[in-house]
DNA sequence: TATGAATGAGGGTTCATTCAT
DNA sequence: TATGAATGAACCCTCATTCAT
């Protein structure tokens, strides 16, 4: 009687919570990524998010399960397989540089939850391995045959596929490390990054016989 | 040798002095590193480097101040600009691997102070800006020079200098990052890196007639 | 016979609102037994009672009203008097054997609630008055009139009767407390408890020239 | 060198730790006498002990611990084995009186600290168990051998000795009760207890010839 | 200079109570 | 009237820093 329309049922209260709930974790993402995560307290957040201290205990365990929400937000970010499967098809420097268009944005999307996030990664045992697998291995799992496969084809240079794979991730995370750092030079370039960043990566990997 | 020729009256006293301030910044580094900067306490550091907690407070105005010691100390393993002004003149393929095995390694001998103080770097802009100086704009700034030295020279492709200067210190950091992580992959490959570093980076910098 | 004799509206809501009350204390008592007034939480009482936490500012003004209605009910449970009088005519050791089975059974009975309210009574001046005059007062006057009337009767040895009154009170109080530190020899002899009881109390008090 | 006269060694040192750690005992009880356990705050034994309130946690290491403490000192003051075994060969009722008086003196020494234990002793089983070992059941085994003994001497009644000795044990533990009920006849007849308590039990212990 | 006990501000968290639905 | 989420005051405890010895 009160919920005919099951579809969509219990809608107020619900969708408040949810809201609410991610009202809570935009503040801890701002106020973390601001102060950092130690020097932020729960009142910081709980102000920015226009509730009570106490009602953040009601949305999350403690203080640092905000992260593991901020980590898992973020996982919700991720998506490109659909993008990278199509894309094998076509010309992979093309594909390099739309997906590398597509993580630069990402990163800048995420930055604010990463700045929150990645000092604790480094610190906090069950955050790394989180963040190790939603966030790093996957993808890397997904680079990694692509390599193979684009090798296979005769379309690149036989490499050490999962160095180079890491070396590519890890300059996203060194690129979005340096910026944090307030770098001058590349603040002001950041659009061109994919470009050069296809440029440095791709030709490198072209097969010798390409020229 | 260092010893008696400084000037005389630095002995036993000074030099007790000098190996306490040592033996307290090793501790903060492996204690930092362990635990994390805030996790850790004053006391840990205390107990590791076997003095009392007050007498850190002889050695370093606070707690933070730790870092900015391991910041200094950090510094001073750094040397490259000698070997890198002799060797512009090498072959720039040779070169860049002997610099990469050098950064390499530098790399695993400080991970332990970087890993101490990374996450603090993110979140203390006093650390920051020393930490970009000290450690990143400088390196920038030969890199720079010698890529378009190189560039100049018609040894290198033509590339958005600044920006691919970047991208090869970015890969650094994110390679120790995803190090910390403990990616498996990238500890068992560890020293092929330089290798496939190289092959990566610098085939990809190579002018088109190079072949 | 009290339900239809009431005046009949009672029915249905007086009664469902009776009866939930009742479940309230119920799961207080066992609540604050287990845990103690203060570990337990209000949500705790409310779970075990099967209604919502803000149900329970229905039937009570505080928690700590919780423990009023505990004491209400306790004093429900007490009412010896009726045998009292019509035994004071029997021979005085019967009176008492049987006198200290109520008694004890009665401890049995309440022991949940007893152990709920006890440390509380110790510490919450309100509590304790109450407690003292409903539980304590009653009784000891009820007894101080007995034992006067035995003793003027020559039936009993000629005592300080205020004191050893006390001294037969605090006995059934010290046992409860024994029984809840979880003696074992009390625990398993409980049965046996009023035949010793008596044997204690009444021989002690016979006039010498009874024998 | 620095302590050449082991006897009392640290002295200063030592000592002043050791006052300042009884002086905090002496507030907890206060405090928790006066207040109860959970409606004290550790500020109030900071503040009545005349230390900060972190002072309190190098010498305990949670608030609990307080109450552990002062179990520990409660048990300090019990002796009487050395009374109670000399004892046993003179006048049974004598001994009594005397071992009343012992007792009863030392309920109001130690009513603060028991004011401060007993409820929690209620709810802590950890507490409890100790509660109990220490301070009932070492004294009940005393008891009982001693009973025993005296009954096999002919001195006194045969009885259950297990549970009388924990109805002599409980109106101990009673009479304090019923004392922190205020109750005003007990209060003022305080000191007449030992003869009346005697009166009551003993006589009741008589074997039946002594007549 | 080294020590380590004392300090006390600060913060995460709990939970009795309220109140909009 | 029942609900249960929101509230925010209150409190235990930690730990960087100080300082008397």
């Amino acid at each position: 009687m009160s919920d005919t329309a099951q579809g969509q049922p219990i809608s107020r209260r619900e969708r408040l919570k949810r809201e609410r709930k991610e009202r809570i974790l935009d503040a801890a993402a701002a106020v973390f990524a601001g102060k950092g995560f130690h020097q932020a307290t729960v009142r910081d957040v709980a102000e920015l998010a226009d509730v009570a201290d106490g009602t953040i205990y009601n949305y999350f365990d403690s203080k640092f399960d905000l992260l593991i929400g901020l980590l898992a937000r973020l996982a919700r970010l991720e998506t490109l397989p659909g993008e990278l499967t199509e894309a094998l098809q076509s010309d992979a420097r093309d594909f390099f540089v739309a997906a590398f268009h597509d993580r630069i944005e990402r990163i800048e999307q995420g930055e604010e939850m990463l700045r929150a996030l990645l000092p604790q990664v480094f610190v906090r045992p069950e955050l790394r391995e989180r963040f190790y697998q939603q966030y790093v291995q996957r993808i890397a799992t997904l680079l990694e045959q692509y390599l193979q496969a684009q090798i296979e084809l005769g379309r690149m240079r036989p490499v050490n596929v999962p160095l180079t794979v890491r070396m590519v991730q890890g300059m996203f995370v060194g690129l979005l490390f340096l910026r944090i750092l307030g770098d001058e030079p590349l603040q002001s370039g950041w659009e061109d990054v994919p470009e050069a960043l296809a440029t440095l990566v791709f030709d490198g990997l072209n097969p010798e016989d390409r020229e």
